[in-house]
DNA sequence: ATATTTTCTCAAATCGATTTCAATTTTGGC
DNA sequence: GCCAAAATTGAAATCGATTTGAGAAAATAT
């Protein structure tokens, strides 16, 4: 059914359909109520591409989906689906094949000048990354999900990773701790080096020296968690206390921790950084996990909320949100018991 | 920078310049080569949406996101981007707010009308699935990942679960467990119907009764697995063994028994589902996990695969693959030892 | 040298909407 | 009852490509 012989059907032009449609205040209110009811009724619908090719809008907000943290990814995406599930706006999903730098600012050159998107979305960004200083010189919308310090004007939409983690390790400084490993994400992205931050500054504010052994790097996966803790639990002068960066590290430090005879909560304390996960959840891990929380999900609706902004005409300048991150304590943290060394 | 534009800066008309790119035989190769040599040095790229208004081809595949399973769902098109990175074609993530069927028909319907993608891949089809009844009805091309025993012709690719199932439970028979709890996935799809077949199929091939109060369905989540397996083996005649669904549910499982003292391999035996998931896997669980195995990210490749092909002319009508699953043993499994009830 | 193919190129129609500008009908004021 | 202003409506241009049907140029055959 097209618009032409739908509004033959009705005995109007084409323009007045269209304009009722639309919303467009020149019809009056009979007409518009006549022409949506019987396009509920003959079930005519305007064609997406000849609306978009018209209109210059595409409908679609880009996201570029890299190889790790898939389980972070669909929330987060879920969480932007929520929002735009109430707009004609899609998700398009872009995979990247290549990680490397080149072939990304590739990726991203060619997204942006495909005109297959309207708003691009940039995930875990790097202290000075380069993916947003080219979007914003090809005049792309676009929204950056974390931060950098490039000194290119960009929005954004960040949790506090450095205050979450700061409080985390002065909590456990608090509890007695002294050595206390940290368990990072990746090295190069932002929230890493912020949560490095966070992590240093609670420890020498409190005169405690930092140790480079208690240190470690790597994706979010139990196997990795498991490593780390296991090869620091077995040094002489073992660490009583983990700061980890997921759920999946910490259940790896749960198993490592176990496999040495070490009980969570009592031997070892752990605090990790949960992103709410509906099919994982700190509370009911046993002993229950001490976390920093922040919702995953919820960022993304955020995200596709100020997205939707940005294009109704909002200043990207002005979009800058920084969110606090809870910490919630529950069994996995506890005064430090000296190890019998 | 529009194709009348570039055509004239080349002194040809848009006839061939759209002609050359597009790579028809009417166009001399000398011609050809220099058409494509200076779109790139100009940068000009057709108007994506006046192509798709004109040829009616979108250059994306559809995909719903449900609420359920995210984890499920990042892997599947973690595996689809893998495929789709070197053709010229999307994944659209369309979000379904409401998981009611009528809308949920809805969604679907509209999906196919709006001629924004150019397939569709449904996800955990039911038995008697009215979306495939649509989407045949429609002519809208689409793949099942999964099956349906609907009466209408439609492609798919599943596991067989069925028999996966059925080898998981033998296994544990064969171990001595009589009492066999199955944890399966939410009632409704066609996967948990074939899982449910496979389980008492087994039982009953052995001549075992199959217990009711040894069932449950729901969703893949830790809280559930927990749950369930509490509750199972807080009954006087507890389960020597579970047959779960997903990681997830495992992991559940786990904590329900330790935290009722009771040894995983030894006191209560145990085989999961593995979707295989970069972060979490099955030899990694302490004990490590007994497993029913299957790719996700695997399919995820192959449906998109199949997808292009379908696109390509391939029937629909003779594409059905049934992949088998792999029984991994591990340490979660043992000979029963029977509780001293 | 002419006739016939083959190769290449182009003008114009088309996809299905939106929107400008002008025309028509209604309404309101006196 | 007439005229100006306001409210509606519609014809035609436009978005940026693809593709049909036909014409010109080059290659080959007679």
């Amino acid at each position: 059914m097209k618009l032409k012989e739908f509004a033959k059907q009705l005995g109007l032009s084409p323009t007045t359909v269209s304009r009722a449609l639309s919303g467009y205040p020149e019809v009056s209110e009979v007409t518009r109520a006549r022409v949506v009811q019987e396009a509920v009724r003959l079930g005519y619908r305007p064609n997406v591409n000849a609306v978009r090719l018209k209109t210059g809008r595409v409908g679609a907000i880009g996201v570029v989906m890299g190889r790790a943290s898939e389980f972070h990814f669909a929330e987060f995406m879920a969480g932007m689906a929520e929002r735009l599930i109430t707009e004609d706006t899609d998700i398009l999903v872009i995979p990247m094949a290549n990680p490397e730098y080149d072939a990304e600012m590739q990726l991203y050159r060619r997204l942006a000048e495909s005109q297959r998107v309207d708003a691009i979305i940039v995930h875990s960004p790097r202290p000075n990354d380069q993916r947003i200083a080219l979007l914003h010189e090809l005049g792309m919308p676009f929204l950056v999900h974390g931060r950098s310090d490039i000194d290119v004007p960009h929005p954004w939409l960040d949790i506090d990773n450095e205050g979450a983690v700061r409080r985390a390790t002065s909590h456990l400084i608090d509890l007695g701790h002294t050595r206390i490993a940290m368990i990072n994400g990746r090295e190069g992205a932002t929230y890493a080096l912020h949560r490095d931050i966070g992590y240093r500054s609670a420890l020498q504010s409190r005169g405690i020296e930092v140790d480079p052994q208690l240190i470690a790097n790597g994706n979010f996966t139990d196997e990795l968690g498991f490593r780390f803790a296991r090869s620091f639990l077995e040094q002489p002068k073992r660490p009583t206390a983990f700061v980890a960066g997921s759920m999946m590290t910490a259940l790896g430090i749960y198993r490592a921790a176990r496999s040495l005879g070490l009980q969570i909560g009592r031997d070892v304390s752990v605090i990790a950084h949960d992103d709410v996960f509906p099919y994982l959840t700190a509370d009911n891990m046993a002993p229950s996990l001490s976390a920093t929380r922040s919702s995953m999900r919820a960022a993304g609706t955020r995200c596709a909320d100020l997205v939707l902004q940005l294009l109704a005409g909002r200043s990207p300048t002005e979009i800058h949100e920084l969110w606090p991150v809870e910490l919630i304590l529950r069994e996995s943290t506890g005064p430090v018991r000296m190890p019998q060394t």
